[in-house]
DNA sequence: CTGCTGACCCAAG
DNA sequence: CCTTGGGCCAGCA
């Protein structure tokens, strides 16, 4: 039986080049709609050199609330710039446009 | 088991 | 634009 952690880092592998995901909707997928604070959480403690595409996930708003210590919300810009994504302002997407969905996934 | 913490979310004001 | 306030829950000490 998979945990929490486990689906949650599974799914964000998953987000394709170029789209982006919420915290929120990690956590649905994830399998606990309400746990999108932990998967804050377990994006935190990633190791630098992780594979996994945590720049992909941001807020529900499509703003950047990284708060972690090695990248800031301009690396985490920079990153999504490089993937096309295009910024409506500093630190903020138009989500609803590079939303990744899930529809071929089984939970 | 208990009690925090927090890269969230949503609704108000 | 900003701030509160409440709810949420996995992980960790």
């Amino acid at each position: 039986m998979e945990n929490f952690k486990q689906k949650a880092i599974n799914h964000i592998k998953a987000i394709p080049f170029g789209k982006v995901a919420s915290y929120g909707q990690i956590a649905v997928y994830a399998g606990s709609p309400r746990a999108a604070r932990a998967v804050g959480m377990i994006l935190n403690k990633l190791p630098a050199d992780t594979e996994v595409p945590w720049w992909r996930v941001i807020n529900n708003e499509g703003k950047l609330t990284i708060r972690g210590s090695i990248f800031n919300r301009d690396d985490q810009q920079s990153l999504l710039e490089k993937e096309g994504v295009k910024f409506k302002k500093e630190h903020e997407v138009e989500i609803e446009k590079y939303r990744w969905k899930t529809h071929e996934l089984k939970l």
